[in-house]
DNA sequence: CCTTACATTTACGTTTACGTCAACGTCAAC
DNA sequence: GTTGACGTTGACGTAAACGTAAATGTAAGG
């Protein structure tokens, strides 16, 4: 019956490479609700998922409380018209945010591929200097 | 000849929608070097263009601190067969990091997507209970 | 029993990226 | 001549996201 795994800190901390201390303070901002075992914290698979939402939300350049409000926004249950529009709202939001990045994303590459092509030209004429001597 | 325009500080903090203190501080870190009139700061295309990189930059997460190595990187005359490599493997990592974050970024609005459907599934439910009252 | 490893809380420290005055210069307009 | 509008340089304040140290608990192993 696989009683959905649950986690220790450092479990957690090891397989996403974050701290300890990080994890704790994740929890202090409302990212996570471990319960515990005596004193320590005891991690769920939905802990689990939590952290993995807040690290990728980080790596996109999203503060802490931003994620916050994106998670409690997913796990809502909005029901009534008026809070799936305003939810609607948000969503596009983020939609549209996302989209910028890609597109400073794109640029970005464009940018990356034209130093790298040039970087292997100059690479190739000093490899010819260098065998003609 | 359109002498290649110039900028007041009020002029890019407008263009930009960031604040004059906002881009004095990126002087202070070195990102940009508008030259003087008198006292007052004059800024060139040039220094537009990396107002604009910078901001690209922050959009996507990067520190000012990165984003600086970053500029610097890609003025620098590398010519050396070694500076050339280990340019490459900054231009490597980069990319990288990049390409995850496009992958960030899918996975991000597949959710959204799924959240729309959802919401969209829900209000449409909301108008039939509504209109048969 | 003692050490080692891992956990806890509390609390202060640090870096980043500006915000926010304060005090002043300057040039045009009234 | 003074009033704005815009610019300047300090200098201090602040929110965010942890780092780091101190003091303590506790379960397992030798």
């Amino acid at each position: 019956m696989s009683a959905s795994r649950t986690f220790t800190i450092a479990e957690l901390a090891d397989e996403f490479d974050v701290t300890p201390r990080a994890i704790r303070f994740y929890e202090d901002v409302g990212l996570l609700e471990p319960s515990r075992a005596g004193r320590n914290r005891v991690y769920t698979q939905r802990d689990r998922t939590r952290l993995k939402l807040t690290l990728r939300g980080k790596r996109l350049g999203l503060s802490l409380s931003e994620i916050l409000q994106l998670v409690r926004m997913y796990d809502s249950e909005a029901d009534t018209a008026p809070q799936l529009n305003a939810f609607l709202d948000v969503l596009r939001m983020h939609r549209s945010q996302l989209e910028q990045q890609l597109d400073d994303i794109r640029v970005m590459l464009a940018e990356i591929g034209q130093h790298e092509q040039r970087c292997k030209r100059l690479l190739a004429g000093a490899a010819k200097v260098t065998a003609s001597r």
